[in-house]
DNA sequence: GCTTTCGCTGAACGTCTGTTCAGATAGATT
DNA sequence: AATCTATCTGAACAGACGTTCAGCGAAAGC
């Protein structure tokens, strides 16, 4: 037994990559094995090494997409005119796109001291760039006497980890929709920075 | 070679505590073996034995451990009269309480997928407990009209996610001092809940 | 000083880990 | 029809894992 019917590496590849991430995102990277992901895919451990070189590139790799992917979806929005317009944008923005990838933005978040110096310094780099996005916003708006914070980095980091708490408890079906948790956040958001 | 000079229980078994904490704080409860633990206290793996009955429940004491302590410690707090200064209480024992323990904080946080299913719903139910104790004053003070939110609970939940982040960035020689980390969250909230 | 108890060692257990690789087979190419 | 190549198996590797336990030496109780 060896190549099966139908098997291509267009087909598998994906799949790996969506049971590493579901996996990981579920029971964090150390407490899941490559045994564990492989038969996931319907597969034998040594098949997985046809994607990755290794496990820890997995989970590198994972991280890296999907901060690249916010950033340059992030990149990609038209900004309107004013730094409260821009705030509401951002606010939504983010929501939006987390929502959207809840296992991406649990391994995220967690699995940062998983990864090699290396591959944490470059993770810390992006991260940092999203960051940055948000907090030119918030001097932006300081500058123009739309906001009063008085430590814009601070107010930055607040508002990020108010923010990511969302996709650990909102519930598709639950009490409310994306859409009002939207509101609410962004009503929220506005106020503590003092627009 | 055997019992060591000086030995005791009451001396190891706190060092075991400690050493455990540490370690799972930093790499993770998955990521770390009792080997590494029993290396950290300068005893062999077999020796932890004698202060848990297995690696499991040494990670769910340590979450027992601080949110009993964090729930006995806020049901300690003389409350003022006042839903606004009941909040501004309970925003600076959080920020106290957890820049004091940021080890216990990252462990109650992070590991909860690796809990097995009983100790996930002990656990789960102390830590809703805390979130129940919070969102008591946010009804309070939206029935006295004290507050404008639409929905205590996720109301909850944001100011608990954005108060949880403190000591993912907050460094003891940073460029701010606690009590100013204090006074800014406690404005942002303060507005964010339209006090 | 003798005995009991406490705290720990060091080896062993069966199982699982990430990773490698020769060999096998299905599908594509000629 | 014959050849080639991409994809995967199944076994193997050395080492690490959580946990158990007989035995030993130091401390405590008498």
């Amino acid at each position: 037994m060896a190549r099966k019917q139908g098997s291509h590496s267009e087909i598998t590849g994906p799949r790996v990559r969506e049971a590493a991430q579901r996996l990981i995102a579920r029971h964090g990277y150390a407490a899941v094995s490559m045994r564990q992901i492989a038969a996931e895919v319907g597969v034998q451990a040594g098949a997985l090494y046809l994607y990755t070189p290794d496990k820890q590139t997995m989970l590198f790799d994972l991280m890296k997409d999907h901060l690249t992917e916010l950033l340059a979806a992030w990149d990609e929005v038209v900004l309107p005119e004013g730094a409260i317009p821009r705030l509401e944008a951002f606010v939504r923005f983010h929501i939006r796109f987390h929502l959207a990838r809840p296992e991406a933005v649990v391994i995220a978040y967690m699995e940062m001291r998983n990864l090699e110096p290396e591959n944490h310094r470059a993770i810390e780099a992006l991260r940092h760039g999203y960051e940055d996005r948000l907090e030119k916003i918030l001097i932006e708006g300081q500058g123009a006497g739309d906001f009063q914070i008085p430590d814009t980095r601070l107010a930055a980091m607040a508002l990020l980890s108010m923010l990511n708490g969302i996709p650990g408890w909102f519930r598709e079906d639950g009490r409310l929709s994306r859409g009002r948790v939207e509101r609410i956040y962004w009503n929220m958001i506005r106020r503590a920075v003092g627009a």
